[in-house]
DNA sequence: TCAAAAGTGTTTCGGATACACCCATGA
DNA sequence: TCATGGGTGTATCCGAAACACTTTTGA
């Protein structure tokens, strides 16, 4: 995306190349040093913290748009991604503090907005994240201690993380959250910071072994203190298969 | 809701009261006769058949718009009514029929239109379908016998459906779509319906009472033949008490 | 050698399924 | 009186939950 150096070239070419009224924003999953993260944005003036988004072309698909999204904050492509909810009050407010970014100028950017949001599951380490032209900063939040989120945006992440369980029970994750390759330990405690409660380490291994999605490899030392716990991957046939055949995957 | 008669003058006023590019399309859910029905609409010209369905005016919540079209076409206020999904594709062709309405004519109407998703659930009795303006037709119709339907609607239907069943596990059904007073075997025969499956009359009966989410009333003769079954009813506190506890409703 | 993490199995319990008998009613 | 549908109860099974012992590893 071309650099964009000024904010009224910004609404113009807005004006002229996106849907008014409506935008996307996105939830990005990750899941690093035990705990579930989402990518955030803090804007170069005022400092207020937003989820990545972003508008939609005239002659796009809304999926397309947040595909394009994710691939401009994180790099990736191909992405796990859900659109879960449509958030269509009439004053969220978008305007106050954009208004406060560049005075007035109205137009486009000013009037309502309904957005559509869409949650992605990635791999941390694959994400290099990168702030918007708008953003001094692009970085991983720990879910569980989000700084104050401009519009309804904190919603938007309550909304999401609620529809990312209630998904649970359909589809497994992991495959998108994790490393190829994972020990089984690293898959609980993924769960367990998802449904946030913990689980029996025992009986999490039967139930997950027994969807036969999983492909058990060689061992692993590396480093870690203590017994070295089996790598694992997920088994994309058998997974689909699975996800199919609509099993029950719920904890 | 005043008539107009002209279409031109619709556009224009469409032009002034809605927000462009977004509409909301409902499909509304009665059971009768032991099946599942969708309530739809037939144009007046061309003889098209459609969801009902309906614009954001520009100051109103997209929530309160499905809730508006709901009271217009069925009559009913304080619907159980749910947004699942928006349906973003730029070539929805919503323009092809339309056009066919009207000759050219343009301007908004013509655009591209992102449409959100609402499933309602009513109780059939209560309804007394009011086709809009550009209708001859509003009616039930067996989901199983949907007539060809304009742009993506039958997806939508299709979409909805799905939507409902996954619903099931979260919130048991009926206490929308029946009347206040039913027999088990009427409940059940809604499940059989929604989950395309049949279920094992005494066991459903037991799961149904062990929520303890219904209420036993006394016998019901009424002209059926063999022996009366008993009539039920939701007890709204303990309904509501369940939901929040997050019990598992699945069948 | 010891604490901490990981591998593996057994017992138990409850909900889901399968199934059978009796009762009421109108044709 | 009998076919049909409705009310109720019991045996069984399987998956979930509870729970213990052994093994590996670095400190």
């Amino acid at each position: 995306m071309k650099k964009i150096r000024d904010f009224q070239e910004f609404v113009s070419k807005g004006e002229r190349l996106y849907l008014r009224h409506l935008s996307v924003d996105c939830v990005i999953f990750g899941f690093h040093d035990d705990s579930l993260k989402v990518l955030l944005l803090k804007w170069k003036d005022g400092g207020h913290w937003c989820l990545p988004g972003g508008f939609v072309k005239k002659n796009e698909a809304v999926d397309d748009s947040a595909t394009r999204i994710l691939k401009d904050r994180t790099g990736l492509d191909d992405i796990f991604l859900q659109q879960f909810h449509a958030f269509g009050d009439p004053f969220r407010d978008r305007n106050k503090e954009l208004l406060s970014i560049q005075g007035k100028s109205g137009k486009w950017l000013m009037e309502r907005f309904i957005t559509i949001g869409y949650y992605a599951l990635v791999e941390y380490s694959k994400v290099s994240p990168q702030p918007d032209w708008l953003s001094e900063e692009c970085k991983w939040v720990d879910i569980h201690k989000l700084p104050k989120l401009i519009y309804d945006h904190q919603d938007i992440v309550r909304k999401a993380l609620a529809e990312l369980r209630r998904s649970l029970n359909d589809h497994p994750i992991g495959y998108n959250l994790l490393p190829e390759k994972f020990t089984m330990p690293e898959l609980q405690r993924l769960y367990e910071t998802v449904l946030d409660k913990t689980l029996d380490r025992r009986n999490f291994q039967k139930k997950m072994l027994s969807l036969k999605i999983l492909e058990r490899l060689k061992e692993r030392k590396t480093g870690g203190a203590h017994k070295a716990p089996y790598l694992y991957r997920f088994d994309k046939k058998k997974y689909a298969k699975a996800v199919k055949q609509g099993l029950r995957f719920g904890f």
